[in-house]
DNA sequence: CTAGTATCGATACTTCGAGTAGCGTAATAC
DNA sequence: GTATTACGCTACTCGAAGTATCGATACTAG
């Protein structure tokens, strides 16, 4: 996620693009070590920089994993005909996401900490959810509330199943899921 | 919960029976303050007695937490003449229980920690969840992999829920998961 | 009442990770 | 060249988990 070149480029020594390179470093880390001794030392070793330099783009370990996640998970890839066949498809995306190496590790761990962390709570919603939610009221045509519904159940569930087993959720729970929430979707 | 005097006591000076006094102050200092926040010194402090009686009989915090959490928690009240009613109610009775100051914060908290903490993760699911889920599997006559499906549904939106917003889920979401589980369990 | 045992409180300590400070060096614009 | 900013490196502060030790205390057994 580079940023773009301005016309008028800031003075001083450009940041080197490592970001792609601590992105990959963080998730390999979290999914070697998990989330605790996943410590910024060893991310930044792992991506061959100083802790300084990861410290001098994002804030907080809370921030660089969101941002990590932020780039990980990508755009919403809402497709789909009908309603039901969207939500489906955004269902199945985010279990198959969180079920990645090292996603579904660092999602619970962030999510965790930001239970004690108003900031990091602010901006896990804001950077990570926000964009999701409102992609998904516009294309449902559901109000917040609902969405927000429907974002605990899917993403409680499959990071509740992670947390507690260590293992993402089985293809066969993640169709009963999918049943369960379009179920609701129907009864409008 | 005082261990029952058996006839043949042990040498030595007798445990003070402070273990509910723990219990009260782990939760209110969790609620107070947050789970980060809440270090062992300071649920000490407020038990008013020393950390190290706390190691003593507590190996972790995180055993610490699960262990106030099944205290909290109690048994489970499976009440109800069809097995809706006795789903419907457990699903209330969670709600309700995470709901109470502390005890939702430091699930999510404890929760949080034991991703990245198998030997922690093995205390909550052995301490915490089984018996419940053991009841469960008896009371409404389904197999252990729906009712664990049921649990990650339900425990997990109601932390997903609690940890983004800080805030327990409200009444109606609180009645929509209950018609949402509800539906699964009659489509047998 | 005394001896034995195990718990308690208190203090000090070790360990480890998050985050910070300072400095010399490298890369860019002008 | 100079100015500016990022980098790597080392060293540091801070806070919390967990451990070690020791004198004092509360029991039981005789």
């Amino acid at each position: 996620m580079a940023r773009a070149t301005t016309p008028t480029r800031p003075p001083g020594r450009p940041r080197s693009g490592v970001d792609d390179v601590v992105f990959a470093a963080t998730l390999r880390t979290v999914h070697e070590l998990g989330y605790a001794r996943a410590t910024v030392d060893r991310i930044a070793a792992a991506a061959g920089i100083a802790k300084t330099t990861i410290y001098r783009r994002w804030p907080s370990k809370g921030a660089l994993i969101t941002a990590c996640l932020v780039d990980a998970f990508g755009p919403a890839p809402l497709t789909g005909a009908t309603r039901e066949e969207i939500l489906a498809s955004a269902i199945r995306w985010a279990a198959a996401k969180i079920g990645e190496p090292g996603i579904g590790a660092a999602f619970a761990g962030v999510f965790t900490d930001a239970v004690s962390d108003p900031a990091l709570r602010r901006i896990l919603a804001t950077e990570l959810q926000d964009p999701y939610r409102l992609a998904l009221q516009e294309a449902l045509g559901e109000p917040e509330h609902r969405v927000l519904f429907f974002i605990d159940v899917v993403v409680g569930s499959l990071l509740h199943r992670m947390g507690m087993t260590g293992e993402p959720m089985i293809d066969d729970d993640v169709d009963a899921l999918v049943d369960m929430v379009l179920r609701v979707l129907d009864r409008t």
